[in-house]
RNA sequence: GGUCACAUAGCCAAGUGGUUAGGCACCGGUCUGCAAAACCGGCUACAGCGGUUCGAAUCCGCUUGUGACCUCCA
C-alpha cells in the first residue's frame, strides 16, 4: 500500500504525509462566521476536512481536529460600514448579538449533523478567546512587527517581508500588491494598504467590544486563526485547512502574524478545498443562488426540481475531488441519488450471496486499490469508481456469473462498512434499517397477500395492493425472489 | 487592469506521455401475467490552432471561453 500523500499548498506538490509527532496528528478548520444560515458552500470544506479526519483515524493516527466558529465581529464593506456582520443582524433583528450567534451555531450543528459531518475534537469560538488574542497583538508589538494608529494595531507587512516571504502561499508579489491595491476609505490608517488589523478600535455604535491596552474594540479578522491554533495544537502543527477562497489574505496574513509571534512556521501542511458553483455559476447571495442546506433537504427553493437527502449531498460532494470546483444542477444531483442507491443496494445483497467453496473476484486488490485512491491526496471519486467496480462483482456473483467464499463475503462485507461508513462518512437511510419494524412488517404481510393473489391468478387484487402502496409512496418492485419495497 | 486556476462524450466527474476510470441519461438483452424495478451488455470524449515526441487529453506556445483572488467580507 503506498503513503498518505497531501498537496501542499504552500509547496503546490503532493506530499507525503509525516506527522510532527507520531502517533498524533492535528488539523486546524476554518469554520463557519455564524451569522446566517448554512448552506452549501459550508457543507464542502466541512465534509472535505470531515473526511480528513476521519481518513487519519482511519490510519490509526490520533487526531486533534480543532475547526472554530467565528462570533466576533467583522466588518461588512458593501454596505453602510461601521458594524461589523454579526452586530448590524443582531440590530436588525433587535436582539443580543450572542442570540445570533447561538442560534445559527446551533443550525450550523444540526446541518453537519445532516451531513453526518463529525463534531471536531475541538471547536473554539473566537470571542471566548479574546485573552490570548490580545496577547498575541502584544507580542508582535514587542517584536517590532506592528504599529498604533488611532487605537488599532496593524501589522507591518513590509518590514516582515524583509527578513520572511510574504505572499508564499497565495503567490502575490507584494510589490504587485501595492500596484493593484485599490484606494478605500479608512486605508489612511495605514502605513501601506496591505498591512492588516490586529486589533481595531470600535465606532461608537459598534456592539461587540472589548477592552484592550490600545482601544475598546475587537481583535483583527485574522488573529483568531492564529491565536486558537496556537492554543491547541502548539506553534507547530500539522494541517491547516480552508477554502480556497480563504488563501489570500486570511492565510497569508495567519502565516505572517504566527511567524511573528512564535518565531516559527507554524503550519506543516495548508490544504484548501475549492469552490462550488451552481449551474456553472459561483454561488453568491449577490448573485440570488445561494442555497441554504434546509432548503437544499426540503427541496424549497426555486432551483430544486426536489428534495435531496443529506447523503445525496454528501456522497455527490465526494464524487469530485476537492480541489476541483464542482457544479450543483439537478441532473447531477439526481445522478447522484441513483448511484448512491445502487452502491446501498449492493451492499444490502452482501449478506444473501450465495456461497461457494471458491472466490473468483480479487478483494485484495480491489483494497489496494481503494486505499492508493485514497492515499493519493484523498482522491475519492476514483475510490468512489472502485466501489462500483465491486457492486458489479457482487451483482456478477448474485447472478452467479463470479463466485465468493463464506469468509469471503464476511471480509468483503467490513472491508466495504470501512470505506463506505467509516471513511467516506455515508449512511445507509433507508426506512427499513431504521426506527420501528411495523411498517416494514405490514408492508411484508401485504405483499404476501400480493404473491398469493398473484398465485391465484387474481392480478385485480395483486394491482390493487401495488397501485395503493404507490399512492402512499411505497414502490413495489418485484423480483425472482419475492417483491421489494422502497419509500420513495 | 494584475495574479492564478480551469476548459474531458447528452449531464456530472477522474485521469499528468503509450492498457476503454466511474456515475447518471440513452440503446440493446435477461427476468416478468403486465408494467416498473433490478441485473448484464453497449455507448472510446478530451475548446481551437501550432509545436516537441516513435507516440499527447496528458509537455510547450498562441487564441478563445469560464472562474477565483487582488477589500478592514471570511
Amino acid at each position: 500500500m503506498s503513503d498518505f500523500t497531501i498537496y501542499n499548498t504552500l509547496s503546490r506538490e503532493k506530499e507525503k504525509f509525516v506527522p510532527l509527532h507520531p502517533p498524533f496528528a492535528g488539523i486546524y478548520v476554518c469554520g463557519p462566521t455564524v451569522y446566517g444560515d448554512a448552506h452549501l458552500g459550508h457543507a464542502r470544506p466541512a465534509i472535505t476536512f470531515d473526511l480528513l479526519f476521519r481518513y487519519l483515524r482511519h490510519l490509526g493516527y490520533k487526531v486533534r481536529y480543532v475547526r472554530n466558529i467565528t462570533d466576533v465581529g467583522h466588518l461588512e464593506n458593501d454596505a453602510d460600514a461601521g458594524n461589523d456582520k454579526i452586530a448590524k443582524k443582531a440590530l436588525l433583528e433587535q436582539i443580543e448579538p450572542m442570540e445570533v450567534v447561538q442560534r445559527y451555531t446551533d443550525n450550523y450543528h444540526r446541518n453537519m449533523d445532516q451531513l453526518n459531518v463529525l463534531m471536531p475534537s475541538i471547536e473554539p469560538r473566537a470571542s471566548g478567546h479574546i485573552p490570548e488574542q490580545i496577547e498575541m497583538v502584544a507580542t508582535i508589538l514587542e517584536a517590532g512587527y506592528a504599529y498604533i494608529s488611532n487605537g488599532s494595531v496593524y501589522f507591518d507587512v513590509e518590514k516582515y517581508h524583509q527578513s520572511n516571504p510574504y505572499g508564499q502561499l497565495s503567490g502575490r508579489v507584494l510589490e504587485d500588491l501595492l500596484a493593484t491595491t485599490r484606494e478605500l476609505e479608512g486605508q489612511q490608517e495605514k502605513r501601506n494598504p496591505f498591512d492588516f488589523a490586529l486589533w481595531k478600535q470600535a465606532e461608537p455604535e459598534h456592539i461587540m467590544r472589548w477592552k484592550s491596552p490600545w482601544s475598546e474594540g475587537f481583535p483583527g479578522w485574522h488573529l483568531e486563526c492564529s491565536a486558537m491554533s496556537r492554543k491547541y495544537l502548539g506553534d507547530e502543527f500539522d494541517i491547516h485547512g480552508g477554502g480556497m477562497d480563504l488563501l489570500f489574505p486570511h492565510h497569508e496574513c495567519e502565516i505572517a502574524q504566527s511567524k511573528i509571534a512564535t518565531g516559527k512556521d507554524s503550519v506543516r501542511y495548508w490544504m484548501h478545498n475549492n469552490l462550488i458553483t451552481i449551474n456553472g455559476q459561483k454561488m453568491g447571495k449577490s448573485l440570488g443562488n445561494s442555497i441554504i442546506l434546509d432548503d437544499m433537504f426540503s427541496g424549497n427553493h426555486p432551483l430544486l426540481e426536489q428534495a435531496y437527502d443529506p447523503m445525496t449531498i454528501r456522497f455527490f460532494i465526494l464524487q469530485a475531488h476537492y480541489r476541483s470546483t464542482l457544479d450543483f444542477s439537478n441532473e447531477a444531483l439526481q445522478a447522484s441519488e441513483k448511484g448512491f442507491a445502487r452502491l446501498m443496494k449492493a451492499l444490502s445483497i452482501l449478506e444473501k450471496l450465495p456461497r461457494s467453496p471458491q472466490t473468483t473476484i480479487d478483494i485484495d486488490g480491489w483494497e489496494t486499490r481503494c486505499h492508493d485512491a485514497l492515499n493519493d491526496d484523498l482522491n475519492t471519486p476514483v475510490m468512489i469508481s472502485h466501489l462500483f467496480d465491486m457492486v458489479r462483482q457482487i451483482n456478477l456473483i448474485n447472478d452467479g456469473k463470479e463466485q465468493v467464499t463464506d469468509t469471503d463475503i464476511a471480509r468483503l462485507g467490513l472491508k466495504l462498512s470501512a470505506f463506505i461508513f467509516d471513511i467516506l462518512g455515508l449512511r445507509d437511510n433507508s426506512i427499513a434499517d431504521s426506527g420501528s419494524t411495523v411498517l416494514p412488517d405490514v408492508i411484508r404481510l401485504l405483499l404476501d397477500i400480493r404473491q398469493e393473489a398473484k398465485k391465484n391468478k387474481d392480478f385485480t387484487l395483486s394491482d390493487r395492493i401495488r397501485n395503493e402502496l404507490g399512492n402512499i409512496g411505497i414502490k413495489v418492485k418485484d423480483g425472482k425472489d419475492g417483491a421489494e419495497w422502497e419509500m420513495g
